[in-house]
DNA sequence: TTAGTATTTTAGGTTAATCTAAAATTTTGT
DNA sequence: ACAAAATTTTAGATTAACCTAAAATACTAA
């Protein structure tokens, strides 16, 4: 059974709602304004994706994929990332340019495409923004990764991930001159508002806000 | 003003029959079959694009591409012939694999994404078929190629192109072993049925029919 | 040249995907 | 616990892109 491009906006969209959420149910409300649409045209669509058991639903309560319903989410993801890495590491793209040309290409529909594309980008793991990018039977690499809001003391990071994916965050994090992989060195926390001094890659001090913070994920740098 | 896949769909559909026919308009009929379409459906589309100012159109006679139609006819073609290129030279697929793929990739919308691909393909000239490939302005080199059948005496050719596109057809010029470039030595003409016998690449020697002749596109060979 | 055939258009219908307005249901705050 | 607020669904419209059937126009061949 196919999908239409339309409605592998809304499975996306779910499936990113129970992502975040982790609720036992996706409310019609939710995915009216994760996609800028109406409540009404939600309720349409989501009786059209029932019916094909992409979702399961239950009248003024709200929805949920079925297996089927995450294996057509998660291929999707898959290929938006892989279109990803392609844009940012063949085309030269920045980080910040790739997001809505993705989400087009991730309608693409062609299996042999999509395996080929990845073997051809050396099967990588994350996209440029460090999220992991799903193989073919839908498994992803899952990073015990944090945001670094949630350290207070002294030590080594890694980032390797945003939380926000929005073109002017990931701008400003570029004049600072954070890359996925680069070593944040932090040299003191203020704990009156939460912000950071830090050195990055051994290079340039810096001064990490809350905001930022809460939206940069890292792991701890294994130092030798 | 933006153009939908559907739209895009027929604009590519009456090019190709402006490129074919040369005649004075094309016909909703024309059209029709070249979509596998009703003539009813394509009266409404020709209504919409002559509102669009995309194509002129006389009732009950035909309709013509704009000057804008053509370009965005020619921006189409160039999409889906890098494509196909990058479908070959990066992802390996074979010359009789592209089309299909090819044929919704085209269909990506984004200015960046096209020049960025032209660059990171060494902005060919010409697609895994050896149809010429617009570039950013409509321009496209036009060889002075001609179908192997219009050949009569012997002497060394190059095949550069084909005039059926059919994966079946190519895939039996793939176990002839004749590739783009491959020169082909005429080593004798069969003035009864038109076929002839011919040397590839100096290597094998093969029997080419008139129907597969009439496909094949050639050049004559400098010689040394 | 005109009758029959072919082509094209019109009229009216369908489905997917949207909308607004109103009705139904659920949640919430006192 | 129940009235007001919020959410969700239903009802009815719209548009793009198709369709069939019938009417209008153009072509053609005796």
């Amino acid at each position: 059974m196919l999908t239409t491009f339309t409605e592998e906006n809304y499975i996306k969209a779910i499936f990113k709602l129970e992502e975040l959420n982790g609720k036992d149910a996706i409310s019609t409300n939710d995915i009216a304004i994760s996609l800028s649409m109406k409540p009404a045209s939600v309720t349409d669509m989501i009786k059209r994706l029932s019916d094909k058991k992409i979702i399961t639903y239950k009248k003024y309560y709200g929805v949920l994929l079925t297996k089927k319903g995450k294996e057509i989410a998660l291929d999707i993801v898959r290929k938006h990332r892989l279109w990803e890495v392609f844009l940012v590491k063949k085309l030269n793209f920045k980080w910040d340019e790739v997001h809505d040309i993705a989400e087009q290409l991730e309608h693409i529909n062609s299996k042999e495409l999509v395996n080929k594309l990845d073997d051809f980008l050396g099967n990588p793991k994350f996209d440029p923004h460090g999220d992991a990018i799903p193989d073919k039977d839908g498994k992803m690499r899952q990073l015990q990764s944090f945001p670094l809001i949630t350290v207070t003391n002294k030590q080594k990071l890694v980032f390797c991930g945003v939380l926000n994916h929005e073109p002017k965050f990931l701008q400003y994090l570029t004049t600072l001159d954070i890359k996925l992989g680069s070593v944040i060195d932090i040299e003191s926390v203020n704990e009156y508002d939460h912000s950071y001094k830090v050195k990055i890659d051994k290079k340039n001090q810096e001064f990490i806000s809350e905001q930022v913070a809460s939206n940069i994920l890292v792991y701890p740098a294994n130092d030798k």
